[in-house]
DNA sequence: CTACGCTTTTGCAGCGCTGCAAAGCAAAGC
DNA sequence: GCTTTGCTTTGCAGCGCTGCAAAAGCGTAG
């Protein structure tokens, strides 16, 4: 491989000092309009390119940022990076990757001792399973923003949207078409899953506002959020002597799963189960049926955490930690109204 | 933010250069055990924690692949990302990921001056519609593996399926169900469709080898690959005097859109309509129906892909460019075979 | 006791850039 | 004419690490 074009090389042919060069090729104030043609005219001779990696090194940043979320392909998380990333570019971060597969030991070792300083300055997290000892234990100086809702010590900001009022208000919208025993999908009922509990929370209370109790037995565990956990947790719910005539589900998926369950067993949703969901990807708006869910603002959450991670990484004094509280909309479709509530191109 | 501890600092503690911390810190060979030892609590003691960045000038690479993609939220590609970001981290490689918005533009962009240089040692490109010029203009020095099918100059490597054999295999399915007037939705009769292009030209061998023609009219060309595509090009159909018995998709989500369409239209799926998809996605294995598809080997295209790129990272003399071809095969389900394929718990 | 070959350790230059502070320089002020 | 002011350009050190080659240590052979 032959040699690379420097600054200095440039520098010569431009008859500058090669400070003079970084300053033009970076934008920098006070270079004169004769000086900068030619030192641009040089760059472009030569086909120079500045080395990021010496630049980073310079200037002690890396001018990238992480996002680690449990499942890539989760379609919640990917049109959430998506988003991300869109964000990130316009301040010119590149975005690395990573997922944990959920696993609470990989996800404390990211957050922890942030092993490989410098590979970036500030790190996005959607953490499936971190209890508050994990987050009491992380590398302090890593700017840090999480996703979901999770109460912070006020070293780090989190975004997520209310989780308790919104699986409330799915509730009750099953509540309101007068369903009698209504199921819940996706409890985590152990440390690491509090994302899962709140849910449960809501779901109590939109039960007990009208002082009605929910059925313990209705109330299914799942280790995941996705479409198998969804469709297994459907199937034992119908085995049940008296099986539910409506489902709440704690993601998108799972509802896919368990309407998948539902409709091989010959039933009718709604009119047999209804289902509600809670993410809002896009498969829900074209599934058969249409699937009623719980729409976060996905662009408002990814805008805001990278928002607050930049501020974060430039700040000199880091800035007091915010509880971003995004909003979120019931969105009513064809899995809880009927065909009614369906139109031949979604939106 | 308080100064990082150095090699220096570790290695004036252990009483050694500083050298022999960065051989003990690599893993270097000859070491004694009694220096390794000392260094090794020095390290512990300090909280070393090695400066990628430095690293990473030193070494003149910066351990990191870029992947680029169209649309990150796309099911296809957030699983084959997975898998790549799987295989890249057992090699040590971090990946950095893009999305091109399927702009042409962004692409050529992407692949033609790398102007980050150093960024990325290699780069796993999945282009939507690059042409053949864009990639004669690419850097040359920028090791490169090209997802999907496309022929090439010998400079890269590319891993796909054979489009056009697992597109007449999917159209024969079709036509050996004895239907009669197949439509084909995703063609892309343009320079950069050469994917869709090719395709088209597996449903039209496939008639082909059976002594039909198929209708001009059936096939329907799509912007995208996308449900919304899918449900807007199925509406068409149905709107023509003689509307198709079956239809070839050339994504899942084209599918999901184009069943979308069928159900809301109160036509059943697959009795007076046959689907098949191509990607074999999870969301078309808890469907309503379930979707027959065209299922490539996804695990293996991405190991192929992140193995090729790291051999073009490492060897001295670039290797010969490769044409990988990866398996697929064809998996029947409910949209061709009717409930009889279904079962309560899709695999 | 010196020479030799081998393993282990060291020193130094340098990766290519930017921060900092000083130097140069032209126009303006005394 | 000489100093001051303000803009432009420069030189140099250094970011923290690794490559390279030489030096040091050490056991064995001559």
């Amino acid at each position: 491989m032959r040699r690379e074009v420097t600054l200095r090389d440039v520098a010569e042919l431009a008859g500058v000092s090669s400070r003079t060069v970084s300053n033009v090729v970076n934008g920098y104030a006070n270079v004169t309009e004769h000086t900068r043609e030619r030192v641009q005219r040089a760059v472009e001779q030569l086909g120079y390119r500045p080395n990021v990696l010496a630049r980073n090194l310079a200037q002690g940043r890396s001018g990238q940022i992480a996002v680690v979320v449990p499942y890539l392909d989760t379609p919640y998380f990917s049109e959430l990076l998506q988003s991300v990333i869109r964000a990130a570019r316009i301040s010119g971060y590149n975005v690395l990757i990573d997922q944990t597969d959920g696993d609470p030991e990989h996800e404390r070792a990211f957050i922890a001792h942030g092993s490989r300083r410098l590979l970036f300055d500030g790190i996005i997290f959607s953490p499936l399973g971190l209890d508050q000892q994990a987050l009491a234990d992380r590398d302090p100086d890593l700017p840090l923003v999480i996703l979901g809702e999770r109460s912070s010590d006020g070293t780090f900001d989190h975004v997520g949207i209310d989780d308790v009022a919104a699986s409330r208000q799915a509730t009750e919208h099953l509540l309101d078409l007068g369903r009698q025993r209504i199921a819940a999908i996706g409890d985590q009922p152990y440390a690491t899953g509090e994302a899962a509990q709140r849910r449960t929370q809501g779901f109590r209370e939109a039960h007990a506002a009208r002082g009605l109790t929910p059925r313990e037995d209705l109330i299914i565990s799942t280790p995941r959020f996705n479409r198998p956990d969804g469709a297994r947790a459907m199937a034992h719910l119908l085995d049940l002597p008296e099986p539910p005539d409506a489902v709440f589900c704690y993601s998108d998926l799972v509802a896919l799963g368990a309407i998948r369950t539902l409709v091989s067993r010959g039933l009718r949703v709604p009119e047999d189960v209804a289902v509600i969901g809670y993410d809002d990807i896009e498969d829900g708006r074209f599934s058969n049926p249409t699937i009623s869910t719980i729409s976060p603002d996905k662009e408002m959450i990814a805008t805001t955490a990278v928002e607050r991670l930049l501020l974060r990484i430039t700040s000199a004094t880091p800035p007091e930690g915010l509880e971003v509280r995004a909003p979120h909309r019931l969105i009513v479709r064809e899995s809880t109204a009927g065909r009614a509530a369906g139109t031949a191109s979604p939106r």
